[in-house]
DNA sequence: CCCCACATTGAATCCGCAG
DNA sequence: GCTGCGGATTCAATGTGGG
């Protein structure tokens, strides 16, 4: 049985296929923050809104950037709620998202039919300075379950706060790809030997993850050519793990 | 001219009669978690749900932490209007919550009048490990402000997250008390020489560093034994600092 | 009045070079 | 080849100002 799986398309359309329920759902949707300050709304891609000017480098755009408030919060219901179905009870969602978005995220998450059950805030390191007021230095990952979450044998206990600066230079495949060591920490929600399941898969980090923490992973991306970059360092990933016992 | 100046009675009274208008809002409202789920619903009051069992020690307790969700969003909205019509435009409000009422904070916030900036996570360092899924050790402090924020000069960059302990021991006199070294990055959003308001005082903590940091203070609290309590401790903060020039 | 270009800040991290 | 240091680079922005 392979230890991965990624298939490109709509996520919406596909969740409903996929043969396997999943342990974690672990998500980094597109924040669509821009919708409530004026000074983002500016019909900016996602390219344009999160790349620095000096900053010139040559990462691909992605979609799905564009949504107001509303649609966002509708939008991520639905794909919460088709994740709920997906996934097998007890099973865990990690959900990514902003300070500026986190009570539509929060809403969806319910909405989807998950129970919230807490936040972890995740600390960037590396942030602009804001004047006058406090840096907006970190992120934030939503926790809800599907019911009642499953028991570990035996018990893990997982922290409360993550830190890890996005990657630079070469490794980067994708404009908010998140730290492999953060990612880690998350896919440990799932038991070991679970399926965690990420329907926004980027660049695969969430996938390389789990993989070196011996669970299995079932991705869904929409663009072609993540896709392929994901699938590239899947199989990168399963050549470095030792084979499983 | 005095300081700190400490009011005790009800604030929704006593907020239209204060004379001098705030740079800075501070509170920490009773959080009112435990409105959605079951196992929280016991009518406990909060000594029973703050304090662990083995904790026996005697804070007293304190009211206001009975309304459910709906409730708490109404009263706290309430709240945050009185203090904008307290505050000078440009002022900043920083309320405190934990993960489960930062969404309805978030819509008091700015059902108030005021303007969403951000969030500040406390991290709590001293927090119990949660079975199986990820341990709670945040709380968080919402930023808003009062129209476009104030400038400062020379211009300030603060911190994007926080970190203390609680206060142990005999240090403490509140349940819920407030690291001071906490409060001192906080109320530096005020300007030197600015006022810091506080509706909700309890021990008188955000007092406290604001003197520290060269700020005035007015402070209000409901309860006369706490009142007391925040009256000591602000002028033996008073006869630390050194007097002004 | 709307829209776009650009300067900006501190800290973490990277990179290249020297020892 | 590894380590240590110093300068360069970057940051899931935001405010300002000009066209």
């Amino acid at each position: 049985m392979p230890s991965w799986t990624l298939h490109q398309g709509d996520a919406l359309t596909l969740l409903p296929t996929l043969d396997t329920l999943a342990d974690a759902v672990i998500v980094d949707p597109p924040y669509n923050s821009g919708g409530l300050q004026a000074a983002q709304r500016r019909g900016q891609s996602a390219r344009g809104k999160y790349v620095s000017g000096d900053a010139n480098h040559l990462l691909p755009d992605f979609g799905g950037d564009r949504r107001d408030q509303r649609g966002y919060t509708y939008w991520l219901s639905s794909m919460l709620a088709a994740s709920l179905a997906a996934a097998r009870p007890g099973a865990s969602a990690l959900v990514f998202t902003d300070w500026a978005q986190l009570p539509a995220t929060s809403d969806a998450l319910q909405a989807g039919g998950w129970v919230w059950r807490g936040i972890i805030p995740w600390r960037k390191t590396i942030a602009r300075p804001t004047r006058d007021g406090f840096k907006r230095e970190c992120e934030y990952v939503l926790w809800g379950s599907h019911g009642e979450p499953t028991r570990h044998a035996p018990s893990i206990y997982l922290p409360g706060w993550l830190e890890g600066s996005q990657p630079r230079g070469k490794g980067r495949v994708h404009i908010t790809q998140k730290p492999v060591a953060v990612m880690r920490q998350l896919v440990r929600i799932a038991p070991e030997g679970g399926t965690v399941l990420d329907w926004c898969a980027g660049s695969g980090t969430t996938g390389v993850a789990a993989l070196a923490e011996g669970r299995r992973f079932v991705g869904i991306e929409a663009s072609g050519e993540y896709a392929a970059a994901a699938r590239q360092r899947l199989m990168a990933a399963v050549d470095k793990e030792p084979a499983a016992a």
